[in-house]
DNA sequence: GATGAATGAGAATTCATTCAT
DNA sequence: CATGAATGAATTCTCATTCAT
């Protein structure tokens, strides 16, 4: 066998124990994940794994941290637009709601993973996560481009951004959860999910 | 042993077995839940569960939706107010949030739960879930009772109940899972959280 | 059946636990020693070593502490000779040879025991160790006699009594090594040790 | 390639996978060595070693019978001392005593090994062993010439070689197992080996 | 009503070894 | 000559559950 030939098989297998992990993890949850339900659907012995990873571990970190990639991937597609930033932060959430359903339960799974090392790249409200997180960082950028403009309300940009991703995020898991949530109820609390983001349930004073 | 003080006799046992499954779960979180743990603090034999409890699930399905009335509780006490009943929703979700968080890891266990049957108790997004729900109905009828006082934005109360609840819910659900936020963080994250949702993130063109 | 019964029953169990775990440390060494060796041999599953013992652990300890409290008491058994303390340490030495020999897969499995739990008890070179090896104080104070009354050499009983200790104990470990030495042998070998030993430390009439 | 090329090239990975095999031994002790550890520290597959070697037991023997020959270097080096043989006999011992401690884990692996193969020259204590033991003939002639020369005890001087070969062993062995004794206790331990050995075999000025 | 005994299944790893290439 | 793939057998330990008593 030629050295790509191999190489190729063994990239094979390596994508084989890592698809096969991934659908566990969808199905039953990455705490339902064992080294022995991955050989045994795949029908090898579980030492097999050893070859190609360290350990359990090293599996669920790259699986995390694609699904990351991922995510990341989905929003920094996003157009910019200056004159009017809330149209860029509707697309954000657009992208970002529509995407994290769109790979659902794996979604789910990294997202709830109560695991530290998930943790650290999945935190989101810790003050000053805007200078680490890319996503907050992002969203934080367009905020305060907006208050800048006059077109928000002054305000902590920050917290703002902090508050507007958790209320994404309580939507999609519920979303997620309740599994038989039509397409029109869902477009339809998207779209109320943004409606509230923008202008609130309250009518001002001074509109009246 | 008259019949009435048995069967108060295995109340108690029944209880402690509950009781102690709970800590178990607040301390650990439910997936550390074991019969074992829960025995061997009680200095019974694994065994008697089974005696008091088909099995383990049986236990964690009635801590559940214990859980669900105690929230159910927390939300039923708030005080109507007739004319503002922003103020009255915001009581809703500040004891909400404080209550959830009082009893996190319950709260998590419990919200989180896959099981069908719990999840017919924490349904939240069907189209007509409010009068279903007696949370989201609650809701649901301020809000509703806030648009026909000409004080929030006239649309759909039942949609906006269910937007305002799983913001709070996804905010809870990271408080939660990242666990080292400060009090302080904390109560300014609420506080945005209220903010955003009473007047949203934009300066409406009529405020200008 | 009746709690004594049980009790004994239980007991009994415990004991053959622990007894297969001796016959396998005498057999193959402390580090061949396995739970599933253990239940193998006893016809149980591996599982119910767990419920008579905390870990593995437990087992090497129990073993060992009791291997230790063996040998001493061995030793103390021995008489105190204040006219002349060189018969008692030469007792002394005759009944821990004699009976390290006598269980003498075990006394190897134990003092080669590379196991810092194991180690810890029986450390011997340290100084100072007199004041806590129960073997070596009975030693050292024996020698110290002896030299009070002028029939010893004068000098650091600790340190005399630590290169007795290790003399015979490299003896007996060749011994047991070496499978095949005859009664005979064995004897003169002993023999010679006592005398190169003592007619090392003793003052010989003719020096007074 | 030459054949002679070829052969050096193959004796120089066979080597390689010797030293490291030793030097882990030394770190780790015996039980911890394991194909995949020198494999990996090579940089090699760890099929590699079944090319040079029938199995792991092999390298364990070639590496016991080097350490072997090491320690007899050791001995076979010390300068014949007529008129004294008990200061020939002091530096031989010296000798072994350091030399062991300085390859002490290899020492300890060799000189403790079960195995029949390795026993066999490591055999010290059948009578008549100093005729076909290189280290215990040495030390005998020695000591029948301390004998000879009225010097030291009358008596048999192979059963005398042993003890003292013995007793060395014991002290080494034990100063390999306690790890933490301090340079300075070493000393003091090895010094009083001798006095007490010589004390005890040497006829004093006194006695004549 | 209570429990001790017992287990089968499963968890993650590690290891020496074989074999086709 | 060298190796990657693969495995079977071990290792310790945990757990939910059953059952006879």
């Amino acid at each position: 066998m030629s050295k790509e030939r191999q190489a190729h098989k063994r990239e094979e297998i390596r994508n084989l124990i890592l698809t096969t992990a991934r659908e566990i993890i969808s199905r039953d949850g990455v705490q339902a994940l064992s080294i022995r339900k991955i050989t045994k659907t795949i029908d090898y012995s579980p030492a097999i794994v050893y070859h190609y990873f360290k350990d359990k571990n090293e599996i669920i970190e790259l699986l995390v941290s694609d699904g990351y990639k991922r995510i990341l991937d989905l929003i920094s597609k996003v157009n910019k637009n200056e004159d009017e930033p809330e149209k860029e932060i509707e697309e954000v959430f657009l992208n970002y709601i529509e995407g994290a359903l769109s790979f659902s339960e794996e979604y789910k799974a990294f997202i709830l993973n109560g695991d530290s090392e998930v943790l650290k790249k999945t935190t989101v409200l810790k003050e000053g996560i805007s200078k680490i997180s890319p996503t907050i960082k992002l969203l934080t950028d367009a905020i305060q481009r907006g208050i800048g403009k006059g077109r928000f309300m002054p305000g902590n940009a920050e917290l703002t951004a902090q508050i507007m991703w958790t209320s994404a995020f309580g939507l999609i898991i519920k979303i997620i959860f309740e599994k038989n949530i039509s397409e029109q109820q869902k477009n339809r609390l998207i779209e109320q999910y943004l409606k509230i983001m923008f202008n609130g349930i309250l009518i001002r004073k001074e509109e009246k």
